[in-house]
DNA sequence: GCATTTCCCTGACTAAAGTCAGAGATATGT
DNA sequence: ACATATCTCTGACTTTAGTCAGGGAAATGC
């Protein structure tokens, strides 16, 4: 996306890199430094609750089974896990905590509490307010920078997920209520090669947008079924499920693409205004939409 | 500094903790991730231009000099640098990279590019300049809960350094410039117990501002060379300076605290005002200074 | 001039972190 | 039923990161 990032940008990332590592480096090393060795810190620290897989932590924490294995070993000799087997596959063994292991991982976590409060107890009320609204931005942004926005069967479970939250939002925000039946195209089979594209946006492997186009030839594509995740609003998710949805208008050769809204989605209409579309006059009888919007593309380069 | 931090705000700083280690922890592991150990990596790094000394190397890395004998060994024999005697003083030694060695360098400092430019990529330019903002933000304020200020000679060295900085830049500011000697107080030995006080503040060691009160028995207690490096301003620095002397003024029973100080130092009086300081009648006659303030301080608690 | 300190080095050691090759038990596909 | 795959474990190994004690050479203090 956009160009190449500039030197001065970078710069300030790489001594952010370096500021943050060697500051919450230190600090942990000064606080969570117990007797216990990082690894079995770790390890303690994702046996929660009533039980976890041994192979579920492997997989959290990428370790190798036989290093795995032996750090169980060690925190049960410490009598601060159970390793059991699971009532399943008995292949599978859960590591269950200890009333010794809970009390642990309590420690663990006013540590890390403490750590924290260590990062903002010198501050001043303003400075705190200002770090932790900065640290926030930074978060959602570096995981802005790990969606991913792929074509998908429409039909697949994730898909069908993402639709059914969409359609749930809808009855709840629209007045009336929604019935997806009573929508224009409620079937997604045509949302897929060759009469249309379905993508899916997702973060860190789960699925948290998706977005629709049908592709008509001649006329206008026409984009339908946009939706992101409550939790991950504002990160630029939105736009860029529309820039994929348009890039493959384009690559079908549409000169414009065109899509219906309702007034009562007012951050959609907000971003679709800023993405560059105008509002047109209806060109369909959709009868949840008020709005009806049209952007013409730029043809395909290259 | 201020009350216990706030639950929420503890929690935004451990999640911020987490993402960010595991984010740059990631792509450091993918992209820095040579043939190198870490270790030979960060001493490579640090051996630069003409030559580094030794012992400048393990104080700034804080390693065992056993150790990075070691590590230097098998650089060296990486022929990546090369270990002389030094011309001053032939106990230490001096490290100096070889044509190899600058190369190497320089391709970890690509990869350092291609990792911080890889966090910007995906991101839209008006993101890219929000994180960067927030970015420098986080960093300032981390920055800035290390500074500590503490009670200091003001005939030492770094005291010197601080005041001769700070009659620089009155120097530079006020429109007929500043002689130290035509002002009032010029000596500084009246900084210190129990006559006075002087505080230095430091960051990472490195002095980066100063301040000095004068203890009047029952009459106000007098503050004076006030200072903060400009590379620090805006962090809080000199409001911590501010509080240190007030405190000191209130353990020695003074009931209000006085300054003065001149028209073109507009960011002090903004900090003078915001910090509950009133103008006052001149209550001297420093030539230098066109506004005199007053602070009554709240009795000394405890 | 001599004791002390500083600087770097070597040798000997340890703990942590991780890799790899199988073995044994269990589940699954056909 | 049988081959194959999965899951965890043990044993044997390596690399990394580090600590500690002391030695030799040079500089410094008195």
């Amino acid at each position: 996306m956009s160009n190449e990032p500039e030197r001065e940008a970078v710069d300030t990332v790489r001594a952010f890199n370096r500021t943050v590592t060697s500051r919450i480096g230190a600090l942990q090393d000064h606080y969570l430094g117990s007797d216990r060795s990082l690894g079995s810190s770790r390890v303690l620290w994702e046996v929660s609750g009533d039980g976890v897989d041994v192979r579920a932590i492997r997989e959290r924490l990428e370790l190798d089974s036989g290093y795995l294995s032996r750090l169980l070993r060690s925190l049960e000799r410490e009598g601060l896990v159970t390793v059991v087997g699971s009532a399943a596959d008995s292949r599978v063994r859960t590591v269950q905590p200890t009333a010794a292991g809970r009390a642990e991982r309590a420690e663990l976590d006013r540590r890390s509490d403490e750590l924290a409060a260590s990062v903002l107890a010198p501050l001043s009320d303003g400075q705190r307010a200002r770090l932790v609204d900065a640290m926030g931005t930074v978060m959602r942004l570096l995981e802005a920078g790990l969606v991913q926005v792929e074509p998908a069967d429409a039909a697949s479970d994730d898909a069908r997920r993402c639709l059914a939250a969409y359609y749930a939002e809808l009855a709840r925000r629209f007045p009336g209520g929604f019935d997806p039946g009573r929508s224009l195209h409620p079937d997604t089979h045509e949302f897929a090669e060759p009469s249309g594209l379905f993508v899916l946006a997702r973060l860190h492997g789960r699925a948290i947008g998706c977005g629709a186009v049908l592709f008509h030839d001649d006329a206008p594509a026409y984009i339908k079924r946009m939706w992101v995740d409550d939790a991950v609003r504002g990160m630029g998710v939105g736009r860029r499920i529309l820039v994929a949805l348009e890039q493959a208008a384009r690559d079908h050769g549409a000169a414009s693409v065109t899509l219906e809204t309702n007034a009562s989605l007012t951050e959609a209409i907000a971003m679709y205004r800023a993405a560059g579309y105008v509002e047109v006059e209806p060109f369909n009888d959709e009868v949840y939409a008020d709005h009806w919007f049209e952007k013409p593309l730029a043809p395909a380069v290259g």
